[in-house]
DNA sequence: TGTAGTAATGAACATATGTTTATTTGTTTA
DNA sequence: TAAACAAATAAACATATGTTCATTACTACA
């Protein structure tokens, strides 16, 4: 067991990971982050968020447009409210949502791009096991 | 209740509203978002992701810088690894760990900035209700 | 081949989450 | 002020989720 200026990949790694530690991000925003993504977790709610991409709406509207219960859809504004991903104002008897700021926007659109992306389309070399995909 | 060429604010929504609905993104892509967003809806698996973000790192590297139990990473890992978000290879006895692709950063940044983005500075304006955060 | 070292799996538990139903609160307008 | 409409709230239920503990499966190397 002598290591002298030790330049394996192993190595390398190793002082990689022993750097990483501190650049970790606080504990509390990742909670925070946590939360966010906890609300777009959920189809109902990204349905909901999806018609406020449109335009902003009554929660009848959202109730109607995604199918969800009116009592449901009130309980996904608030969550959403809570991480500040949604916001409402008064018009009328009517109460309007509408997308808080520009974030939601972009982490739907990252998303789905994500999402639509093709399956690594199963090219026909031999056999290889198709699950996950590792690489090497 | 006759209306004929309603211009009124009401009107112009309820023609958003209608617009909306053709517009919504398919169920199968909202439903694979929803488990992308599942995903990183976790402290521990976005405190991995976090690691990720600086190096490759094996199962047991993860598991020293972020605190979780080695069977706990393995199993985040494969949740994250079946939405596509990191890949492995096999470097020696090791595994070693790393993000997919471009998304998971952006994911990452952006959910970040939004979640430390100041709580709208509870500015001292009279005493309007500081709750959530409703705009007039 | 056999023994470490490393990661994956599985079962079980406690906790968290989303939906429904029923009801209440709050605005508007007649 | 009372009726009508819209949204929020609450309790209850079934389901999903994350963790732990124990065990199994691989891989490398002696």
């Amino acid at each position: 067991m002598k290591k002298s200026l030790d330049c394996s990949e192993q190595a390398v790694r190793r002082t990689a990971v022993a750097a990483a530690a501190p650049l970790m991000t606080d504990d509390v925003i990742l909670a925070e982050m946590a939360a966010v993504f906890q609300c777009l977790a959920d189809a109902a709610r990204l349905k909901i968020v999806n018609a406020l991409l449109l335009t902003e709406m009554r929660v009848g509207d959202i109730s109607a447009v995604t199918g969800s219960s009116q009592p449901s859809v009130s309980h996904h504004l608030q969550q959403l409210r809570q991480v500040k991903l949604v916001k409402f104002r008064r018009s009328g008897k009517a109460v309007l949502y509408s997308l808080d700021d520009d974030h939601i926007h972009k982490l739907f659109a990252v998303c789905r791009s994500h999402a639509a992306e093709p399956v690594a389309a199963a090219a026909p070399m031999a056999s290889s096991q198709e699950s996950d995909h590792a690489q090497s």
